[in-house]
DNA sequence: ATACATGTTAAAGTGAACTTTAAGTCAATA
DNA sequence: TATTGACTTAAAGTTCACTTTAACATGTAT
């Protein structure tokens, strides 16, 4: 049993033109077609596609997706360079994390700025950084703005 | 004492290019001048940029941020508008870092994936999806290649 | 005095990832 | 039989965030 491509659309929630897209990228060489040219998506494809969108959201580029999913195509003498691609995208998003978590602080401590500055009815009740008067995990924001 | 916009690019690492877009497109509108035109900037206007690079960082459009730096210029009457903002994006950046963790999740899962595959010279030591031989963190990723 | 580094601008170009448009094919339904 | 809805393509358009180019100004070093 095969799906068309609104079918496929609708249960990933994704633009048929973002389908045709990645299929003129290069990306879905494996999707066959009926005798008039319409495309027939196997469940195999399904899961293709929404590893795509796990790969995109580890911020992943299309041409790089592409070239794995050409490796995948070229079967076990390409186990080595799938290997690479996933240990080196497990480091971006490691390194990824790291950086958000440390701008989650920063914003954490900005939050805490305006809650403060909003009792206070204004900002100028943070123009000494009065250290006395700041929780300890922003001590570091100051004389930061 | 006050910076070229040279200086200020070696120092934060950002291209003059990128400096003078950011001016462009309205984020940078405190830059003062010299007589004959030249940029000065002051160390606020540094610290401004690098809370420039955080937001850009967490994700926010340079839209967003220019919208931000204009609540601040308007002074006061916005604190309201800029806590709702970082509000907005500290919930963005929580968010973003929860997608993220899942799909290290999926990455390890791959490497794992990958190694075996390796060591046994071919992927189809992994399509019987043997649960038995499967480390238990990865079981939820079985039957969905 | 001339060259050079650094600054200035406006405008055009880039690359990534789509989206939209226009024109056409085909199967099913009123 | 005519229309509707879903498919097809190629090509152009869009948005974001810059970057590059070209032409010119200015201050310092030789």
């Amino acid at each position: 049993m095969s799906f068309t491509i609104g079918e496929v659309a609708k249960m990933l929630n994704i633009p048929t033109s973002t389908i045709r897209y990645y299929e003129q990228e290069g990306m879905l060489t494996f999707i066959q077609r009926s005798d008039n040219g319409v495309r027939l998506f196997e469940e195999k494809d399904l899961e293709t596609l929404e590893f795509i969108e796990c790969l995109k959201k580890t911020g992943m580029p299309i041409k790089s997706i592409k070239q794995f999913l050409n490796y995948v195509s070229k079967g076990d003498s390409t186990i080595n360079e799938r290997l690479d691609m996933m240990k080196d995208q497990k480091n971006i998003v490691i390194q990824e994390i790291e950086q958000l978590k440390k701008m989650l602080e920063m914003l954490d401590y900005k939050c805490w700025y305006y809650e403060t500055a909003k009792k206070a009815g204004t900002c100028k009740i943070h123009e000494n950084n009065d250290f006395e008067n700041t929780p300890r995990k922003y001590n570091k924001f100051l004389n930061k703005s």
